[in-house]
DNA sequence: CTTGGAAAGTCAACAAGGCTGACATAATGT
DNA sequence: ACATTATGTCAGCCTTGTTGACTTTCCAAG
């Protein structure tokens, strides 16, 4: 199937997208088929994204896990474990767990808060920030060349339509880290 | 390594690396910031995509992995457990337990093979469809919507990089799917 | 017809990474 | 002084993945 997407979006899209052909529907890209191909379109892509930041983290016996903490640490260092929690979405218990190895790894530093004792503060450490460096460097490789491959405006329709699927509040924060990044 | 000073802009920029709304971004779209974004519309993204399904399936005592198989099977009804192993990426095993499930619910039949009497032909019961119809609903009626805010520019895009992120080996799997497709 | 190999099922054991509940500690704020 | 917050931790459970070993059934080639 060639990605003849790029001009028609109702024409080129293959298989099962009968032409208005007694179709209800008033859009034609929004065909059952079409939508199911959407789904199985994300299952897929997530394994391949997932694929080579996991196997370097296997020979180090990390898990995906790690690797979600490490990407939201280098992306706002010194953050709290608080925040860290919000952002991944999992309780206190299972993020403390991982947080336990990455420091006994020498890979995350945990310091008190200077305004508030309670909390603690969460940065790389230099050799944390080597395996960050080289995990994102291999996801950001597939990206990249994705990116590449479909072009500019494909990229821009992709972050558009990703945006929309998230809750309100999963986009939200989606977006405020860019804000506060670096 | 160095691919990511190509264009003489690293971390730090967010969202300022590009020329807001309708700008030419057309050489600025590879850098690291907008790679990163993508990296992380992908996870969140993969947040909201599984959380309306993981509902229903939470009240029936069954998981992702359930509905993994029930999504396929329902895709290409007869399929074999060879190919569902295959198509998803994990052992006999493991797709056992879950198959093992599915049948003991009475969602799932499965049937001698005519041909080949070791193979077992897969098939949704009226009460697997059911299901199926129920989980596929709620994750369409969400893509449907993410689709229709996007646009059909965007929904090309975004397929259009899904797929560029496969490896080909899971690419090829992804568009025999549509040709099955029942 | 015998036999090798393929398809499937199963048992056992293990690990990662989620979860809940309960509890401890230190620091903060009222 | 006291309730609340932020964090850490123990214990136990679940799902879903893994390996390894073994069996049954069946097809197909010698």
């Amino acid at each position: 199937m060639a990605e003849a997407d790029k001009t028609g979006i109702t024409a080129g899209l293959g298989q099962g997208v009968a032409p208005a052909a007694g179709g209800t529907e008033q859009l034609l890209f929004l065909t059952d088929e079409q939508v199911r191909k959407g789904i199985e379109a994300m299952f897929f892509a997530y394994r391949a994204f997932t694929a080579d930041p996991d196997r370097i983290l296997e020979s180090r016996g990390l898990g995906r896990a790690h690797h979600r903490a490490i990407h939201f640490i280098h992306r706002s260092p010194g953050t709290t474990v608080s925040n860290l929690l919000i952002t991944l979405g999992v309780t206190k218990q299972s993020l403390n767990r991982v947080l336990r190895a990455l420091i006994a790894e020498g890979l995350v530093e945990s310091r008190v808060g200077r305004h508030d004792k309670r909390e603690r503060n969460l940065t790389l450490t230099s050799q944390g920030a080597v395996l960050e460096r080289a995990l994102s460097e291999a996801q950001r490789g597939r990206m990249r060349a994705a990116y590449r491959a479909a072009g500019p405006v494909a990229v821009a329709g992709f972050r558009q339509v990703l945006e929309a699927m998230m809750d309100p509040e999963l986009r939200r924060q989606y977006q405020s880290l860019s804000e506060v990044g670096g």
